[in-house]
DNA sequence: AGAACGTGTCATCTC
DNA sequence: TCGAGATGACACGTT
């Protein structure tokens, strides 16, 4: 409990300090995109730790598994699972996948007014109160303390099932049933958003594991079996166990009067299969909180979110709404509570709250959320302007890249926008990214390098233009074809700074996609002469080991021919039967194939031509 | 702290 | 002549 406490505040101290050094930052004119890397690890950390609480739950999940199958016998005449003889009160073995679950998620939420402990022991004090109002109003033949409670939710055919008003949404436990300090307890412990959370995890994680199909029903075979609980549900030989996820319904079925299809529950207990789908986790959801669920369903976004933000006080408000989450943006983060008093103050941040269009509503937030969260330094010495003003009315006319008024007013435009092929044109090119315009369904921390980058060109630009009261997006300054782009222009009367500008936007646009194209190009261009380069040195590397052999052979047929040479040569004899020395006379061979003996030493060219001829 | 790298921008040239 | 594209050079932020 002190831990949890302890826990609960370091990690609101640590929130409120962030909060603190943000709005400094802001002051400061830091983007919020400073925190982008922080906050991307703190993700990171966050997506890990929910991996592991996963991995820890599903092991635990497969411990109960485990533990329950120990728990069947196998009955050796039908070949199905039965359950042995309680060993241990159903009460009990109610209350233990709860717990284990439940540990885990209050670990995460920092559960505050109560210990997990403290819970456990109000469900067990409650479940025995309905355990014996309920032996003693329903007629069971089985004894012992196991049956009661889990026959009333599994609902075998022969046994009678619980009047409506026994299952009615008023089947929270009643005065009459615990004592009003047990009920004060449980109001309190209903109040509580973890326990509600913890309890709607809960049945989701209880209605999947502790329903285990048993051999004669079909699911035996399919591995997903777990998925499908009202197979086993429903089924008459369900193991105690299974009173836990259907007796918190019953029990919970109360706290939401608003809630809870009872007919569900009652066609659910009377065993209607076609109903397994409405008895999914998800509709419990709903019932359960059906303000917030919807957004705690959402995925682990919101679930972030909401456990971010709603950590402390504000702990039984829903999770921030898209607005709540936009009231953090600079413009009115140095005073939260003025926006909520007066949205429609013009100079409060954009059009967020003074444009109450569908347009202004979401895409436009988002971009200027994320884009515009203020300024760096040199951007904002750039600007000759009041700051604020510009933030405020910059939001006005490029939070949303195509407003409407400026489509109407650029006549062709209204058309251009109908043509999506002109976007399309260059996909390279596109400022707003779509999941940005789609509401920006993620965190505005999240964006990678590239895309900061270009927001801070875009807000360079977006608020030059805005500066000077330009009345088109830079989007469509950049991107629009040179006729639609005059034909825009044509449409508005700009004066020469205006126009000047827009050239700017519109040479700084087309010549960074340019330099995006000439450096890819030129990348290209040096693997393509690495490939060449990697050719050209096979091909040397090939002809020298060409030229070696040839120089090898060469080197063959020298020594071939000199001892052809000298074989030839070692045959000849002049006149008197001696042969010539080799040091005197050598071989040579005309050009008509004659061969000649040809003295070594040099003499007269007659006396030479004169021994030649005698051969 | 400084190198390496990526990106935006400007100046200039070419088409 | 103007505009668009290509590219070298530089500045700046990030890793």
């Amino acid at each position: 409990m002190m831990m949890e406490m302890e826990v609960m505040r370091s990690s609101q101290q640590d929130m409120e300090m962030i909060d603190i050094l943000w709005k400094q930052d802001i002051d400061l004119g830091a983007r919020r995109e400073v925190f982008d890397y922080n906050h991307r690890q703190k993700e990171h950390e966050l997506q890990r730790q929910r991996e592991l609480e996963e991995e820890k739950r599903l092991h635990l999940l497969r411990e109960q598994e485990k533990a329950l199958l120990a728990q069947l016998q196998l009955d050796e005449e039908t070949g199905e699972y039965i359950p042995r003889p309680p060993t241990s009160t159903p009460l009990q073995l109610a209350v233990t996948p709860l717990g284990v679950t439940q540990n885990v998620s209050f670990t995460e939420e920092n559960g505050d007014a109560m210990s997990l402990d403290e819970c456990l022991q109000l469900l067990a004090e409650t479940l025995e109160a309905v355990e014996e109002t309920e032996t003693a109003s329903v007629c069971l033949d089985t004894p012992a303390v196991s049956v009661p409670i889990s026959s009333n939710m599994i609902m075998s055919p022969e046994q009678p099932a619980l009047s409506p008003a026994t299952l009615s949404p008023g089947h929270m436990p009643s005065p009459q049933r615990m004592s009003p300090d047990l009920e004060q307890a449980w109001m309190e412990l209903l109040s509580l958003p973890e326990l509600q959370h913890c309890l709607s995890m809960q049945m989701e994680d209880t209605l999947e594991t502790t329903t285990y199909p048993l051999p004669n029903s079909p699911e035996v075979q399919n591995p997903n079996y777990s998925f499908y609980p009202m197979t086993t549900l429903t089924d008459g030989n369900t193991n105690s166990l299974n009173v836990a996820p259907a007796e918190f319904i019953n029990t919970f079925d109360g706290s939401v009067p608003s809630m809870a299809p009872s007919e569900d529950l009652r066609q659910m207990k009377a065993k209607t299969p076609q109903l397994n789908a409405n008895f999914s986790a998800e509709p419990f959801c709903d019932i359960f909180y059906p303000n917030t669920m919807m957004e705690e369903t959402g995925g682990p976004h919101s679930m972030e979110e909401s456990d971010d933000t709603t950590m402390s006080d504000v702990s039984n408000k829903a999770p921030y709404t898209t607005m709540d989450l936009y009231s953090l943006s600079p413009g009115d983060a140095f005073d939260r509570g003025k926006q909520n008093l007066t949205p429609d103050l013009p100079d409060s941040d954009s059009g967020i709250s003074a444009h109450p269009s569908p347009n202004s509503s979401s895409p436009g937030k988002s971009l200027y959320g994320s884009g515009s969260y203020g300024s760096s330094d040199s951007e904002m010495e750039e600007m000759d302007h009041n700051p604020g003003s510009v933030e405020s009315d910059y939001s006005e006319m490029f939070s949303l890249n195509f407003h409407p008024d400026d489509l109407e007013q650029a006549g062709s435009i209204s058309t251009l926008t109908g043509q999506p092929h002109q976007q399309e044109k260059k996909p390279k090119h596109i400022k707003v990214d779509p999941a940005e315009e789609s509401g920006h369904n993620n965190a505005p921390f999240t964006k990678d390098k590239q895309k900061k980058r270009s927001d801070v060109r875009l807000s360079r630009d977006e608020q030059r233009a805005k500066a000077l009261k330009i009345p088109f997006t830079v989007d469509m300054i950049i991107n629009l074809p040179v006729d639609d782009f005059t034909e825009m222009m044509s449409k508005h009367q700009l004066n020469e700074a205006q126009l000047a500008l827009v050239r700017d936007i519109r040479r700084r646009g087309k010549n960074k996609v340019a330099a995006q194209n000439c450096r890819k190009r030129k990348m290209e261009n040096i693997v393509g002469l690495e490939g060449d380069l990697d050719s050209l040195k096979e091909e040397k590397a090939r002809l020298q080991s060409e030229k070696s052999k040839n120089i090898t052979d060469l080197k063959e047929m020298k020594r071939q021919l000199n001892s052809l040479y000298l074989e030839v040569f070692g045959m000849l004899r002049d006149e008197k039967g001696n042969s010539y020395s080799p040091s005197d006379y050598s071989l040579q061979q005309s050009t008509d194939g004659s061969i000649f003996l040809v003295p070594r030493i040099k003499k007269t060219y007659n006396s030479k031509e004169n021994h030649l001829s005698s051969l």
